[in-house]
DNA sequence: AGTGCGGCCTGTCCGC
DNA sequence: TGCGGACAGGCCGCAC
């Protein structure tokens, strides 16, 4: 579900409640995720202090004094802080509670997140290790993209969403920053310009920040710490758009599956 | 090496 | 009103 703008949005609404602070208590509900829960973190993170929160990619990173706590939100999840005693409700899996009162508490219909533990430097972890450049660090340029792309038959689309080359970007803003850069979203990756490229990697860091601004994209169950929607779902131009007008030239958005993920682009103002 | 697909889950919506 | 099927913001692991 959440891309960069919603982790990010996460990010900087749970942190201020909870840097710090200790854990007094872990409350696992449900552990079957993408990867098995720990059932050994109670143990591990009891009477550990949250240093901070870092993000990479989609993941979120709680470093703790003694380790490390790595958690995606897969395609449906979120996370909330709550009071103690807030009755859970279905889905809400696992509860992180602090010694201020502040229970942080992960909640995912789908069950596609996940949490892992760990006491290495977190980006050797194998998840986090494989993955691209930040998409808001200077690492991505038109130079990046173009070099990384070539003789590379898969969509332009496929591309920029392979977490492999860059970190972040889900079906929501590639095809909004493809929008932007006026590319069609099925090019093939190897035959697009430097040009092009240049036009795509500031449509991406664009369209990224912009989201963030609002608060991420809300289309069905994301919610902030405090349970409030994103807004940038206002600001789409062509995602869940189909059949409407371009809002820059009004000729009907069109849709297309590709790589078994809906696109939207307008045929007028993408080649 | 790059590519394309299956699979993991629940919830919602649409057509019959 | 019920039911089957398609679809949904991700991404690993596999076969080719």
């Amino acid at each position: 579900m959440p891309e960069l703008p919603e982790v990010e949005t996460t990010r900087r609404g749970i942190e201020p409640y909870i840097k710090n602070k200790h854990i007094t208590a872990i409350i696992l509900r449900e552990t079957r995720m993408r990867w098995p829960v720990p059932e050994s973190l109670p143990e591990l993170l009891k009477g550990q202090r949250l240093v901070h929160i870092d993000r990479r990619g989609k993941y979120l990173i709680f470093i703790f004094n003694q380790g490390a706590l790595i958690l995606h939100l897969g395609m449906s999840g979120s996370l909330r802080i709550v009071k103690p005693n807030t009755p859970p409700r279905k889905h809400d899996h696992v509860d992180l509670v602090f010694a201020n009162e502040q229970v942080l508490r992960f909640h995912d219909p789908r069950r596609f997140g996940s949490l892992h533990w760990t006491e290495q430097h977190p980006q050797q972890h194998p998840l986090l290790a494989v993955i691209g450049i930040e998409p808001l660090s200077a690492d991505l340029s038109g130079d990046f993209l173009h070099e990384k792309s070539r003789k590379r038959k898969v969509a332009v689309k496929n591309f920029i969403m392979n977490s492999r080359i860059l970190a972040g970007v889900g079906n929501i803003y590639a095809n909004e920053a493809l929008f932007l850069a006026r590319i069609h979203p099925n090019k093939p990756a190897g035959r697009i310009s430097l040009n092009q490229y240049k036009q795509l990697a500031k449509a991406i860091k664009q369209i990224l920040r912009a989201a963030i601004r609002q608060g991420g994209t809300t289309l069905r169950d994301f919610v902030r710490e405090d349970g409030t929607r994103g807004y940038f779902r206002q600001k789409l131009r062509v995602y869940e758009r189909p059949n409407l007008p371009c809002r820059r030239c009004t000729t009907l958005i069109k849709t297309l599956l590709i790589g078994q993920r809906s696109s939207y682009f307008c045929p007028l103002c993408q080649k």
